[in-house]
DNA sequence: CAGTGGTCTAGACCACCTG
DNA sequence: AGGTGGTCTAGACCACTGC
């Protein structure tokens, strides 16, 4: 038996560590049917499917119609290239060292920006804070990323806080909730700085991620674009078929 | 009212059409309550939040606690890119005509293959179908797949399959069921085959999509790689937040 | 046939937003 | 306070798999 969760979340995380640790699969890797879980956990059917899902939503189980829930075989790290899941809960895809080396803003309004929203419907007046950051991975540049945020939502950023995450700081701060990302991947040639910083020269590939972040409420918050090193960088994502 | 659906799948359809032709939306792009949801197509409260929870898994529409559903707002076509919509139930993300100009098939063993799947646990010796298939986009050169089927899943391929999707022929013909695939997505440097396709020089970028097939027994059903002409080529993936 | 996951219902309670 | 979506329960019935 195991401690009731509270929450379906609590929940997740209780059967991902049992996962984790092999404490609740057997050896054909197969974890315990839906029934049995609900007995283990003291949950509904209702809350041992949607932990069930959401580990599936991330990659880690698969349930086979009429056999059981089995994990996926662990991963084979591929070599000297990075994995940044995408399209998981949380995107900490690894315990890498991934640090912001360089950083800075500066306030610009919408017509200055280097690139717009994929769907935009912003005056061109409207007031942006642009930020510059370039990170390295294991003490190797990695990747640079512009950001463009909407003035009347955050206001101000602390120059301290632009070495860590902004969507985490300004959820735990104030209201803002982010609620869904539109994301654009595409190949492009690198500009000057940009192949700097990489070591490479300008005019070659990079492998560019075009995030438009909005709010629960529909509204926009930033809208950004990531260049990787496209030597270290992949994008790695898991996609259930229904 | 509406004609009441035998099922969610059905639900969405309906609710996808409706969207479409802004028949159950008002002029702030709002949705009925979910109560008023339930009335309308008489069915639970279970089914309107499934139905609700997949069209926001597919960007068409987001929930705000408190206040109500909202369709998002329309899309915008990018300038010339074809966006290749990534992470969605049906990858049918357009009416452009993409079709296979040129395509070949032969035998090989693993150990000849060109790459191989993210998690290799497979013998050196097993029997592979190779495919390679060259596909244009309204009649531009789009995309070069190289794929690689296990034998022992899928026996022979009709040639005159190798211009459809081989996956939807055979989950109608036989028994197989996909699963779920991993993706793997970076930027790579052209070979002479794709480049030449492509009007461009070897050596110069391209996008590229790694896709590990697994039925939903768990096991490997096929593995390939796309390679985009990066001009054209770009992917799209739309994430909710929980 | 028994056991498994897949689908769907009815209803309860909570959290959030607006007046 | 009343309406909205978010979470969770208990239970029913169906579809698939294997013995």
């Amino acid at each position: 038996m195991s401690e009731k969760p509270s929450s379906v979340k609590e929940l997740i995380s209780q059967m991902s560590v049992a996962i984790e640790g092999k404490t609740i699969i057997n050896n054909e890797g197969k974890l315990p049917s839906e029934k049995e879980l609900m007995k283990r956990y003291d949950v509904s059917r209702y809350a041992v499917r949607q932990a069930l899902s959401q580990l599936g939503e991330r990659g880690i189980i698969y349930q086979t119609h009429g056999i059981g829930s089995f994990v996926r075989q662990e991963e084979q790290l591929p070599t000297g290239k990075v994995r940044n899941n995408i399209g998981v809960t949380s995107d900490v895809s690894s315990s890498l060292n991934l640090i912001t080396v360089k950083a800075s803003q500066s306030q610009v309004k919408l017509s200055e920006a280097d690139f717009l929203p994929v769907h935009l419907k912003l005056p061109d007046d409207t007031e942006l804070i642009e930020i510059i950051r370039y990170r390295s991975l294991e003490g190797r540049p990695y990747q640079v990323e512009k950001s463009y945020y909407l003035k009347d939502l955050i206001e101000t950023i602390p120059d301290q806080q632009l070495y860590d995450s902004l969507f985490s700081y300004y959820e735990a701060k104030s209201e803002l909730k982010v609620g869904f990302i539109d994301k654009v991947i595409r190949c492009e040639l690198l500009e000057e700085s940009a192949a700097n910083f990489f070591g490479l020269v300008s005019g070659g590939p990079t492998l560019v991620e075009r995030d438009d972040t909005y709010l629960s409420t529909g509204k926009l918050l930033a809208f950004s674009k990531i260049c990787y090193d496209y030597r270290l960088g992949e994008l790695y994502l898991s996609k259930k078929i229904y």
